[in-house]
DNA sequence: AGGGTTTATGCGTTTTTGTGCGGGAATTTA
DNA sequence: TAAATTCCCGCACAAAAACGCATAAACCCT
């Protein structure tokens, strides 16, 4: 087997699976170790692969799997907002949570809007203080530093006595069969009052959160009304949730 | 699985749910917890994640406000500061109103203090996050967009039901005759309720402000024990204020 | 055709890297 | 304050890489 041939076939299996082994190729092909280093090598030193200890990868593992820019996937996170921006009017009490997606959700309403959000979470509060035209409500209680938001029976019980128009929850993952999950027990316990403290139910979740669990449980599927990704609503990934009564936006 | 790309798989699992744990992710990759450990600390140090005890957490999550410096009098808030944060001891029940002479004072909090701080300004407590062993209660109510502090008769209830050890005023205006005067009706409510509910009131000052009067009432100086400004308490501004019976610092 | 040169490959040996383990320190939690 | 986690440090060990060298095939030019 001529060089050429055996660098295009070992490219051809870093584009096929994401990674070769140095140690499996060279059985595979039948050369010695070092033969395969000097390819990898050579095909790393014309940025076709990127070596690694024990083998290669696909250059698109710098782009995919490393995001560069600041906020992870911000793209399909306002376009998230757009959609759900689509669901409020003007005069609606609304409940949020906390989380990325709702903080560009925050960013992201037309400022002519006027409408009362209620929140226990501070930087999405300080979000909704920067609009000229809308109430904002904060729930108070102590405040959980890492989760940098209000938690507590306090905190509940006021949630409890409100009835609000519609509740955005930031949605850590979703799942058919688990429903809802997240991963941390006090938020946890503000998102189940906020579900039962208003009309209806949207989750906004970024496509990569949908069909994933986390240990601890914020409500089952039939508690949601509303599902919001980046992805369209025709999409494959979703059509389960649309079987089971879910509006998919 | 190569080293790469497991630092990928977890990158992408903290972006996903903004925190792992590494015992979670030890048993889920099957690698040792070492490793895992080794790993956040890398990824870390190339600034994709932050590192805590027992995992690590999303970098965009934890993008921090930091407040302007640029704070009208900062040297002689800072001797205020530290002069009121001499009356402070562990486990005591702190009330503060807002303004900037409390946020110095926020800042200049000592890392080692135990103590739980009461608020409503929104600033204060975003100071007050940020170190860390103190609790903080955040006092919950419709937001007032200009003095950002929440405002209103739920507020100025908890406040009610509360009994401080001592209480932190941020003093827009002082005077023999008027007492303490401001010019925000909403914040003077709340004001008034806060000196109702503590043992001990202390007044923070800068030496402009005494002696001046605004139009709206907090309280006369028979109400307030301590009046904290840059100046010796010897300086002849403040005699009439010690003849008064209040403790000048 | 044949000698010199370049290129490609394999084989030991030495280094480096990646990982797990144990024990003691530090930190969190009850 | 005590118990339980988690972290940190050094070590051991195996896998992989780097290096030098040997060999041989391919190439190139009289």
């Amino acid at each position: 087997m001529l060089k050429k041939e055996r660098q295009a076939y070992i490219l051809h299996q870093v584009n096929l699976h994401n990674k070769v082994l140095s140690s499996l190729l060279c059985s595979e092909i039948n050369v010695s170790e070092d033969t395969i280093r000097r390819d990898l090598q050579e095909l790393a030193e014309e940025g076709k692969v990127i070596k690694v200890h024990g083998g290669a990868l696909s250059q698109s593992f710098n782009e995919v799997h490393f995001p560069s820019n600041a906020v992870y996937s911000q793209n399909q996170k306002k376009k998230i907002a757009q959609k759900a921006i689509g669901l409020i009017s003007n005069g609606m009490f609304i409940l949020t949570s906390g989380g990325t997606t709702i903080l560009e959700m925050a960013r992201s309403l037309p400022p002519q809007l006027k409408a009362t959000f209620i929140s226990g979470s501070i930087p999405a509060i300080l979000e909704y203080m920067h609009h000229p035209n809308i109430e904002v409500i904060l729930i108070g209680d102590k405040i959980s530093k890492n989760s940098k938001i209000t938690v507590g029976s306090e905190a509940i019980a006021k949630i409890r006595q409100m009835k609000a128009d519609i509740c955005f929850l930031g949605t850590n993952a979703i799942d058919i069969k688990q429903g809802v999950t997240d991963n941390d027990w006090d938020v946890v316990q503000l998102k189940k009052a906020m579900i039962e403290s208003c009309k209806k139910v949207v989750c906004l979740a970024i496509a990569e959160k949908v069909n994933t669990v986390q240990p601890i449980q914020v409500c089952g599927l039939n508690d949601i009304n509303t599902l919001i990704t980046e992805l369209d609503p025709g999409n494959p990934v979703l059509q389960p949730y649309v079987e089971a009564g879910i509006e998919v936006l």
